[in-house]
DNA sequence: GCCGTTTTCGGCCCGACTGTTTTCAGTCG
């Protein structure tokens, strides 16, 4: 079903790992690292690639990569994993993730020490042998055990919501230091992944030291990790446990090439830099120079144009092949903001939503939207309130009725409508066919033909979109047992649409699946799910989602107006 | 381990910070 490309970068990161303990070369080292995050993010099976002979010119695969690749699909095994993890024990490389120890250090702990995991480095803090190695002394020591501490609160990387809400609220609160200028997010936050590790905030000022001073007086700061003159860290408590903030401070004529450095991603600004160096420049977080002179720095728009290249959205820096293509004057102009004309999957009181349809109304109207599609349950939703065949015909001449009053903003007649267990819609035929727009979900049995039930709900002529088709959840659930890939033929076969669930836990379809869906051509919704008015907010998210997927304003139907969209449907 | 019409060998992004060092190594982002 699944194909394996993950599973395989999974085993390419933990050689890393256990590469990088063994004192193997760094660059052997990250190129284990960078043949893995090209398989996670592959779109097409590394089996596919393989049977057609063209593994070795995916970029980051050369022929190590892909005789290890090809013997494991053959064989489920990899010899050469297996080698080094025999001398590698678990234990050593979980300590690779405390803050502060790398793989030199584990090395000659392991060697000299006989250190093999957690225990044992514990317990060599404690009998004092480890400050007596080479190299090491008491500082590093206290260090080290500040770092398992860490390791031992580690938080999981939090839900994108999360992070944008606290930089957001740190950033109101750096605004208030003096003579800072510019703030922005940076890091994965801004480039809108679905999930954050820590939260990076850059800003201009002329006292950084100050800065960083009113930055750690936070209110809610429970532990200051760094507080320097560029440079500030700290953890504060949120309902969720403690997070990670860092804060960098840049003097004014660097803020681009800061901003642009700063945001990432690794594998973009490494692409960069090599272009940098054929042209003879250097480029870091201070600017772009020819040997002592900097060329530029003060705006992204100055650092890339030295290049020839356009400030590209945060979303598309992964070196996904956004450079070459915009090297070519080729880069797509991906979805904006503006371009949504509508939410396409809203909940009203009529079922398990607080809104009446007047708010909603209301709400997309101040939001600037055209229209509205109100998605309320069908009956098999008992624990969602959902509309039994009466309710739903009511809510239908309610829904016209305030139509006739409403100016400048339309509500579609819809519904989320269960597919039940034996792939049937659970409404009738007369009723959908009073409806503008139909959802289909899958809500139970997770686990039960999930695939020929949605293919089967695709067939159904009155079906227009699956909502949320594979069911994960961000914060901890797998997702149905579907293979969405014949999801995504299904849908191209039968002209169907697929959504793109805009709430923070969900963004599902998820940025891979949205590529693929593009590559067959299928159109996506984008429809916030929400059940209350701070739900329309989650637009964003999807919208972040989309733009990673590089999905343009014509592979949206919510960016059509409302006559077009209609006929569509 | 990957990569290349200047190279099939010798490079591989760059700088801050820290702590251990008499000039640098390790870690991090």
């Amino acid at each position: 079903m699944e194909n394996k490309n993950k599973e395989i970068a999974k085993l390419f990161y933990r050689l890393a790992d256990a590469l990088e303990i063994k004192g193997e070369s760094g660059f052997k080292v990250v190129a284990y690292q960078k043949a893995a995050r090209v398989l996670e993010d592959l779109t097409t099976d590394v089996a596919e690639l393989v049977a057609q002979g063209k593994l070795s010119e995916i970029p980051g695969i050369g022929r190590g990569m892909a005789e290890k690749i090809e013997e494991y699909l053959k064989t489920g095994k990899m010899t050469r994993y297996e080698e080094v993890m025999k001398e590698v024990p678990g234990g050593l490389l979980q300590l690779l993730e405390i803050p502060g120890l790398g793989g030199r250090t584990i090395h000659q702990m392991h060697k000299e020490l006989n250190v093999n995991n957690l225990e044992d480095l514990k317990r060599v803090i404690e009998d004092g042998s480890l400050e007596k190695l080479y190299g090491m002394g008491k500082k590093k020591v206290e260090n080290i055990k500040k770092g398992i501490e860490l390791f031992e609160h580690a938080q999981e990387r939090m839900p994108i919501y999360e992070a944008m809400t606290i930089a957001e609220e740190v950033i109101d609160y750096l605004k208030k230091a003096e003579g800072i200028s510019h703030v922005s997010t940076a890091g994965s936050l801004r480039r809108m992944k679905e999930t954050i590790g820590d939260i990076d905030i850059l800003a201009t000022g002329r006292d950084g030291l100050k800065i960083i001073k009113h930055f750690v007086a936070f209110p809610r700061t429970v532990r200051v990790l760094a507080e320097g003159e560029t440079k500030g860290s700290i953890l504060i408590t949120t309902e969720a446990g403690e997070r990670q903030v860092d804060l960098r401070i840049v003097e004014e004529d660097s803020y681009g090439a800061a901003l642009q450095y700063f945001t990432g991603s690794k594998a973009h600004n490494i692409k960069l830099r090599g272009l940098a160096k054929d042209k003879g420049l250097k480029i870091s977080e201070y600017g772009v120079f020819r040997g002592e002179k900097k060329i530029a720095g003060r705006s992204e728009e100055e650092v890339y144009g030295v290049f020839g290249l356009p400030v590209f959205p945060p979303e598309m820096r992964e070196d996904h092949g956004e450079i070459e293509l915009a090297l070519e004057g080729k880069l797509p102009v991906i979805v904006e903001p503006a371009d949504i004309k509508g939410d396409l999957h809203v909940h009203s009181n009529w079922s398990d939503g607080v809104m009446t349809l007047e708010e909603v109304a209301e709400h997309g109207k101040q939001l600037g939207y055209s229209y509205i599609a109100i998605c309320d349950h069908s009956q098999a939703a008992r624990y969602a309130h959902g509309l039994s065949p009466d309710r739903l015909a009511e809510e239908i001449k309610e829904i016209d009725k305030l139509n006739s009053k409403l100016k400048g903003i339309k509500l579609l007649k819809g519904i989320e409508v269960d597919i039940l267990g034996d792939g049937t819609i659970d409404c009738s035929e007369e009723l959908l066919k009073k409806l503008d727009i139909v959802v289909a979900s899958i809500h139970s049995g997770f686990k039960k033909n999930v695939t020929e039930r949605i293919i089967a709900a695709l067939k159904h002529p009155l079906v227009n979109i699956i909502g949320h088709p594979t069911g994960r959840l961000i914060s901890g659930r797998e997702g149905y047992d579907v293979d969405v890939d014949k999801i995504i033929e299904a849908a191209a076969e039968y002209g169907k649409i697929l959504e793109l669930n805009a709430y923070y836990d969900r963004l599902d379809l998820d940025e891979f699946n949205l590529k693929k869906a593009k590559e067959k051509r299928v159109l996506i919704s984008i429809g916030t799910d929400t059940h209350y008015a701070h739900g329309f907010g989650m637009m964003r998210y999807g919208l972040g989602i989309a733009r990673r997927a590089w999905l343009t304003k014509k592979d949206i139907i919510n960016t059509l107006p409302l006559s077009k969209l209609l006929s569509r449907l």
